[in-house]
DNA sequence: ACAAATAAGATATGTTTAGTCTTATATCAA
DNA sequence: TTGATATAAGACTAAACATATCTTATTTGT
Protein backbone atom coordinates (compact mmCIF):
# COMPACT_ATOMS: atom_id res chain seq x y z
CA UNK A 1 0.00 0.00 0.00
CA UNK A 2 0.75 3.58 -0.19
CA UNK A 3 -0.40 6.68 1.56
CA UNK A 4 -1.17 9.09 -1.23
CA UNK A 5 -0.89 12.81 -0.75
CA UNK A 6 -4.88 12.34 -1.10
CA UNK A 7 -5.37 10.01 1.83
CA UNK A 8 -3.29 11.98 4.04
CA UNK A 9 -5.41 15.19 2.81
CA UNK A 10 -8.43 13.24 4.18
CA UNK A 11 -7.05 12.28 7.55
CA UNK A 12 -6.56 15.93 7.52
CA UNK A 13 -9.99 16.76 6.50
CA UNK A 14 -12.28 14.83 8.88
CA UNK A 15 -9.56 15.56 11.82
CA UNK A 16 -9.98 19.75 11.19
CA UNK A 17 -14.00 18.80 10.94
CA UNK A 18 -13.46 16.71 14.11
CA UNK A 19 -11.64 19.53 16.02
CA UNK A 20 -14.52 22.10 15.00
CA UNK A 21 -16.65 19.92 17.01
CA UNK A 22 -18.97 16.57 15.44
CA UNK A 23 -21.71 18.77 14.46
CA UNK A 24 -20.09 21.89 12.79
CA UNK A 25 -20.84 22.21 9.35
CA UNK A 26 -17.72 23.88 7.88
CA UNK A 27 -16.72 25.59 4.34
CA UNK A 28 -14.66 24.25 1.71
CA UNK A 29 -12.72 27.19 2.01
CA UNK A 30 -11.80 26.94 5.29
CA UNK A 31 -11.09 22.93 5.70
CA UNK A 32 -8.86 24.01 2.57
CA UNK A 33 -7.24 26.41 4.29
CA UNK A 34 -6.48 26.03 7.44
CA UNK A 35 -6.14 22.06 6.71
CA UNK A 36 -3.33 23.27 3.71
CA UNK A 37 -5.38 21.44 1.14
CA UNK A 38 -5.55 22.32 -2.36
CA UNK A 39 -9.05 23.42 -2.77
CA UNK A 40 -10.14 21.60 -6.03
CA UNK A 41 -8.31 18.62 -4.67
CA UNK A 42 -10.27 18.48 -1.04
CA UNK A 43 -13.62 18.20 -3.06
CA UNK A 44 -12.79 15.50 -4.73
CA UNK A 45 -11.75 13.97 -1.47
CA UNK A 46 -14.82 15.26 0.32
CA UNK A 47 -17.21 13.83 -2.51
CA UNK A 48 -15.65 10.25 -1.75
CA UNK A 49 -15.72 10.58 1.90
CA UNK A 50 -19.22 11.41 1.42
CA UNK A 51 -20.30 8.61 -0.51
CA UNK A 52 -18.98 6.66 1.77
CA UNK A 53 -20.79 8.09 4.83
CA UNK A 54 -18.50 9.49 6.64
CA UNK A 55 -19.42 13.20 6.21
CA UNK A 56 -22.19 14.98 4.81
CA UNK A 57 -21.77 17.33 1.98
CA UNK A 58 -24.75 20.93 2.16
CA UNK A 59 -24.60 22.22 -1.28
CA UNK A 60 -25.42 25.94 -2.18
CA UNK A 61 -25.12 29.23 -0.06
CA UNK A 62 -23.55 28.46 3.59
CA UNK A 63 -23.21 24.97 2.50
CA UNK A 64 -19.85 23.01 3.79
CA UNK A 65 -18.71 19.57 5.30
CA UNK A 66 -19.75 18.04 8.46
CA UNK A 67 -18.94 14.47 10.16
CA UNK A 68 -21.60 12.32 9.65
CA UNK A 69 -21.41 10.69 13.30
CA UNK A 70 -19.23 10.69 16.53
CA UNK A 71 -14.93 11.08 16.19
CA UNK A 72 -15.18 8.06 18.16
CA UNK A 73 -16.76 5.91 15.36
CA UNK A 74 -14.57 6.88 12.16
CA UNK A 75 -11.46 5.16 12.54
CA UNK A 76 -8.16 5.97 10.02
CA UNK A 77 -8.38 2.81 8.50
CA UNK A 78 -12.12 3.33 7.06
CA UNK A 79 -10.97 7.26 6.04
CA UNK A 80 -7.50 6.04 4.12
CA UNK A 81 -9.31 3.22 2.25
CA UNK A 82 -11.82 5.34 1.50
CA UNK A 83 -9.42 6.83 -0.12
CA UNK A 84 -6.80 4.58 -1.64
CA UNK A 85 -8.70 1.66 -1.15
CA UNK A 86 -8.04 -1.15 0.89
CA UNK A 87 -4.73 -1.59 2.06
CA UNK A 88 -2.42 -3.94 0.34
CA UNK A 89 1.40 -4.41 0.69
CA UNK A 90 1.45 -6.01 -2.25
CA UNK A 91 -0.94 -7.58 -5.09
CA UNK A 92 -0.65 -11.03 -4.67
CA UNK A 93 -1.88 -10.97 -1.31
CA UNK A 94 -4.74 -8.27 -2.79
CA UNK A 95 -5.46 -10.33 -5.52
CA UNK A 96 -4.35 -13.95 -5.50
CA UNK A 97 -4.87 -14.91 -9.00
CA UNK A 98 -2.03 -12.43 -9.36
CA UNK A 99 0.76 -14.96 -7.98
CA UNK A 100 0.54 -18.46 -9.90
CA UNK A 101 1.20 -20.26 -7.04
CA UNK A 102 -0.42 -18.36 -3.96
CA UNK A 103 -1.25 -21.50 -2.10
CA UNK A 104 2.03 -23.06 -1.84
CA UNK A 105 3.52 -19.45 -1.83
CA UNK A 106 5.01 -18.50 1.61
CA UNK A 107 5.98 -15.53 0.52
CA UNK A 108 2.10 -14.70 0.09
CA UNK A 109 1.54 -15.76 3.88
CA UNK A 110 4.09 -13.57 5.62
CA UNK A 111 2.59 -10.26 3.51
CA UNK A 112 -1.04 -11.52 4.30
CA UNK A 113 -0.10 -11.64 8.14
CA UNK A 114 1.65 -8.07 8.12
CA UNK A 115 -1.61 -6.61 5.95
CA UNK A 116 -3.95 -8.06 8.40
CA UNK A 117 -1.61 -6.43 11.69
CA UNK A 118 -1.26 -3.17 9.89
CA UNK A 119 -5.16 -2.82 9.14
CA UNK A 120 -5.72 -4.38 12.60
CA UNK A 121 -4.02 -1.06 14.26
CA UNK A 122 -4.90 1.69 11.88
CA UNK A 123 -8.89 -0.04 12.97
CA UNK A 124 -8.21 1.02 16.51
CA UNK A 125 -7.61 4.31 15.84
CA UNK A 126 -10.33 6.48 15.96
CA UNK A 127 -10.49 9.93 15.57
CA UNK A 128 -11.49 10.88 19.24
CA UNK A 129 -7.83 8.99 19.92
CA UNK A 130 -6.52 11.33 17.46
CA UNK A 131 -7.97 14.20 19.38
CA UNK A 132 -7.55 13.19 22.99
CA UNK A 133 -3.74 12.88 21.68
CA UNK A 134 -3.51 15.96 20.34
CA UNK A 135 -4.88 17.21 23.72
CA UNK A 136 -2.09 15.40 25.48
CA UNK A 137 0.82 16.61 23.08
CA UNK A 138 -0.02 20.52 23.74
CA UNK A 139 -1.19 20.27 27.07
CA UNK B 1 5.60 1.78 1.54
CA UNK B 2 4.64 0.04 -1.55
CA UNK B 3 5.97 -2.99 -2.51
CA UNK B 4 7.25 -2.46 -5.99
CA UNK B 5 7.36 -4.90 -8.52
CA UNK B 6 11.70 -4.69 -8.29
CA UNK B 7 11.00 -5.75 -4.78
CA UNK B 8 8.83 -8.24 -5.04
CA UNK B 9 11.57 -9.88 -7.52
CA UNK B 10 14.21 -9.26 -5.13
CA UNK B 11 12.22 -11.67 -2.66
CA UNK B 12 11.87 -14.35 -5.29
CA UNK B 13 15.22 -13.90 -6.70
CA UNK B 14 16.54 -14.88 -2.95
CA UNK B 15 14.40 -17.00 -2.47
CA UNK B 16 14.70 -19.03 -5.52
CA UNK B 17 19.03 -18.90 -4.88
CA UNK B 18 18.13 -20.06 -1.54
CA UNK B 19 16.16 -22.71 -2.43
CA UNK B 20 18.87 -24.30 -4.88
CA UNK B 21 21.28 -24.33 -1.46
CA UNK B 22 23.25 -21.72 -0.24
CA UNK B 23 26.51 -22.33 -2.03
CA UNK B 24 24.53 -22.55 -5.27
CA UNK B 25 26.23 -20.46 -8.38
CA UNK B 26 23.12 -20.07 -10.76
CA UNK B 27 23.46 -17.95 -13.21
CA UNK B 28 20.87 -14.96 -14.26
CA UNK B 29 19.26 -17.05 -17.31
CA UNK B 30 18.36 -19.46 -15.03
CA UNK B 31 16.74 -17.57 -11.79
CA UNK B 32 14.83 -15.33 -14.87
CA UNK B 33 13.38 -18.25 -16.22
CA UNK B 34 12.30 -20.28 -13.17
CA UNK B 35 11.37 -17.17 -10.58
CA UNK B 36 9.88 -15.33 -13.65
CA UNK B 37 11.57 -12.11 -13.49
CA UNK B 38 12.76 -10.43 -16.68
CA UNK B 39 16.32 -11.04 -17.28
CA UNK B 40 17.54 -7.65 -17.88
CA UNK B 41 15.52 -6.63 -14.88
CA UNK B 42 16.81 -8.76 -12.77
CA UNK B 43 20.21 -7.67 -13.70
CA UNK B 44 19.61 -4.66 -11.98
CA UNK B 45 17.87 -5.66 -9.10
CA UNK B 46 20.79 -8.37 -8.41
CA UNK B 47 23.33 -5.52 -8.76
CA UNK B 48 21.39 -3.51 -5.50
CA UNK B 49 21.62 -6.81 -3.46
CA UNK B 50 25.43 -7.74 -4.68
CA UNK B 51 25.82 -3.89 -3.27
CA UNK B 52 24.03 -4.61 -0.01
CA UNK B 53 26.59 -8.01 0.56
CA UNK B 54 23.12 -10.17 -0.18
CA UNK B 55 24.15 -12.30 -2.79
CA UNK B 56 27.58 -12.24 -4.48
CA UNK B 57 28.04 -11.90 -8.54
CA UNK B 58 30.41 -14.13 -10.72
CA UNK B 59 31.32 -12.34 -14.00
CA UNK B 60 32.03 -13.93 -17.18
CA UNK B 61 31.74 -17.26 -18.66
CA UNK B 62 30.13 -19.84 -16.04
CA UNK B 63 29.34 -16.95 -13.77
CA UNK B 64 26.17 -16.11 -12.13
CA UNK B 65 24.64 -15.40 -8.56
CA UNK B 66 25.18 -16.82 -5.15
CA UNK B 67 23.79 -16.13 -1.39
CA UNK B 68 26.51 -14.36 0.21
CA UNK B 69 25.56 -16.09 3.58
CA UNK B 70 23.29 -18.66 5.00
CA UNK B 71 19.28 -17.81 4.34
CA UNK B 72 18.40 -17.73 8.35
CA UNK B 73 20.76 -14.72 8.20
CA UNK B 74 18.84 -12.93 5.46
CA UNK B 75 15.54 -11.08 6.67
CA UNK B 76 12.78 -10.02 4.37
CA UNK B 77 12.86 -6.59 5.53
CA UNK B 78 16.58 -6.59 4.28
CA UNK B 79 15.85 -7.46 1.05
CA UNK B 80 13.20 -5.39 0.39
CA UNK B 81 14.47 -2.10 1.76
CA UNK B 82 17.69 -2.62 -0.44
CA UNK B 83 15.52 -2.29 -2.89
CA UNK B 84 12.72 0.20 -2.44
CA UNK B 85 14.76 2.17 0.54
CA UNK B 86 13.62 2.60 4.41
CA UNK B 87 9.99 1.47 4.49
CA UNK B 88 7.93 4.49 5.20
CA UNK B 89 3.89 4.40 5.00
CA UNK B 90 3.58 7.94 4.73
CA UNK B 91 6.14 11.12 3.77
CA UNK B 92 6.45 12.88 7.06
CA UNK B 93 7.16 9.65 8.99
CA UNK B 94 10.41 9.26 6.73
CA UNK B 95 10.99 13.04 6.67
CA UNK B 96 9.85 14.66 9.69
CA UNK B 97 10.39 17.66 8.10
CA UNK B 98 8.00 17.58 5.57
CA UNK B 99 5.13 17.82 7.93
CA UNK B 100 4.84 21.04 9.11
CA UNK B 101 4.10 20.02 13.07
CA UNK B 102 5.46 16.73 13.28
CA UNK B 103 5.97 17.55 17.02
CA UNK B 104 2.28 18.21 17.55
CA UNK B 105 0.62 15.82 15.04
CA UNK B 106 -0.93 12.89 16.56
CA UNK B 107 -1.52 11.30 13.49
CA UNK B 108 1.98 11.40 12.83
CA UNK B 109 2.55 8.83 15.97
CA UNK B 110 0.18 6.51 14.86
CA UNK B 111 2.12 5.95 11.42
CA UNK B 112 4.74 6.12 13.65
CA UNK B 113 3.87 3.15 15.35
CA UNK B 114 2.67 1.29 12.03
CA UNK B 115 5.40 1.42 10.80
CA UNK B 116 7.82 0.22 13.38
CA UNK B 117 5.45 -2.78 14.13
CA UNK B 118 5.48 -3.76 10.44
CA UNK B 119 9.53 -3.66 10.00
CA UNK B 120 9.38 -5.57 12.86
CA UNK B 121 7.30 -8.20 11.60
CA UNK B 122 9.10 -8.37 8.41
CA UNK B 123 12.18 -7.80 10.28
CA UNK B 124 11.72 -11.38 11.98
CA UNK B 125 11.18 -13.31 8.73
CA UNK B 126 14.06 -15.02 7.40
CA UNK B 127 14.59 -16.38 4.24
CA UNK B 128 15.02 -19.90 5.62
CA UNK B 129 11.76 -19.54 7.85
CA UNK B 130 10.32 -19.24 4.12
CA UNK B 131 11.91 -22.28 3.40
CA UNK B 132 10.58 -23.93 5.73
CA UNK B 133 7.05 -22.95 5.40
CA UNK B 134 7.45 -24.35 1.56
CA UNK B 135 8.31 -27.36 2.82
CA UNK B 136 5.67 -27.55 5.34
CA UNK B 137 3.04 -25.91 2.84
CA UNK B 138 3.85 -28.70 -0.11
CA UNK B 139 4.37 -31.25 2.19
C1' DA C 1 -32.65 37.10 -9.84
C1' DC C 2 -28.23 36.98 -7.77
C1' DA C 3 -24.51 35.45 -5.08
C1' DA C 4 -22.40 31.73 -2.75
C1' DA C 5 -21.14 27.23 -2.67
C1' DT C 6 -20.42 22.46 -4.22
C1' DA C 7 -20.60 18.65 -8.39
C1' DA C 8 -18.57 16.51 -12.03
C1' DG C 9 -16.06 15.73 -16.12
C1' DA C 10 -12.13 16.98 -19.00
C1' DT C 11 -7.58 18.13 -19.19
C1' DA C 12 -2.92 18.91 -18.02
C1' DT C 13 1.63 17.96 -15.62
C1' DG C 14 4.96 15.70 -13.19
C1' DT C 15 6.79 11.57 -11.01
C1' DT C 16 7.53 6.86 -10.56
C1' DT C 17 7.62 2.28 -12.22
C1' DA C 18 8.94 -1.17 -15.17
C1' DG C 19 11.38 -2.48 -18.56
C1' DT C 20 14.48 -2.34 -22.84
C1' DC C 21 18.60 -1.12 -25.55
C1' DT C 22 23.23 -0.50 -26.22
C1' DT C 23 27.98 -0.63 -25.35
C1' DA C 24 31.56 -2.14 -22.36
C1' DT C 25 33.87 -5.43 -19.47
C1' DA C 26 35.03 -9.84 -17.41
C1' DT C 27 35.87 -14.93 -17.57
C1' DC C 28 36.51 -19.46 -19.37
C1' DA C 29 37.93 -22.71 -22.73
C1' DA C 30 39.69 -24.21 -27.00
C1' DT D 1 44.57 -15.08 -28.45
C1' DT D 2 40.26 -15.56 -30.06
C1' DG D 3 35.52 -16.56 -29.56
C1' DA D 4 31.64 -17.61 -26.76
C1' DT D 5 29.40 -16.77 -22.57
C1' DA D 6 28.02 -13.90 -19.02
C1' DT D 7 27.38 -9.73 -16.24
C1' DA D 8 27.97 -4.13 -15.68
C1' DA D 9 26.27 0.18 -16.32
C1' DG D 10 24.13 4.03 -18.22
C1' DA D 11 20.73 5.92 -21.45
C1' DC D 12 16.42 5.62 -22.94
C1' DT D 13 11.23 4.62 -23.45
C1' DA D 14 6.47 3.64 -22.45
C1' DA D 15 2.87 3.24 -19.39
C1' DA D 16 0.69 4.08 -15.14
C1' DC D 17 -0.38 6.87 -11.42
C1' DA D 18 -0.59 10.96 -8.53
C1' DT D 19 -1.71 15.55 -8.18
C1' DA D 20 -3.74 18.63 -9.27
C1' DT D 21 -6.44 22.59 -12.26
C1' DC D 22 -10.04 24.29 -15.45
C1' DT D 23 -14.53 24.66 -16.97
C1' DT D 24 -19.32 24.26 -16.92
C1' DA D 25 -23.34 22.89 -14.44
C1' DT D 26 -26.20 22.58 -10.43
C1' DT D 27 -27.84 23.60 -5.88
C1' DT D 28 -29.19 26.70 -2.10
C1' DG D 29 -30.12 30.86 0.60
C1' DT D 30 -31.38 35.81 0.51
Amino acid sequence: MRLTRAGEYAVRCVLYLARRGPGALVSRKEVAEEADIPGQFLAKIAQQLARQGIIEIMQGAGGGYRLSTDPDRITMLEVIETIIGEIALNDCVLRPGSCGNSDICAVHRVWGEAQARLRDHLNGVTFADLLAEEERLRG
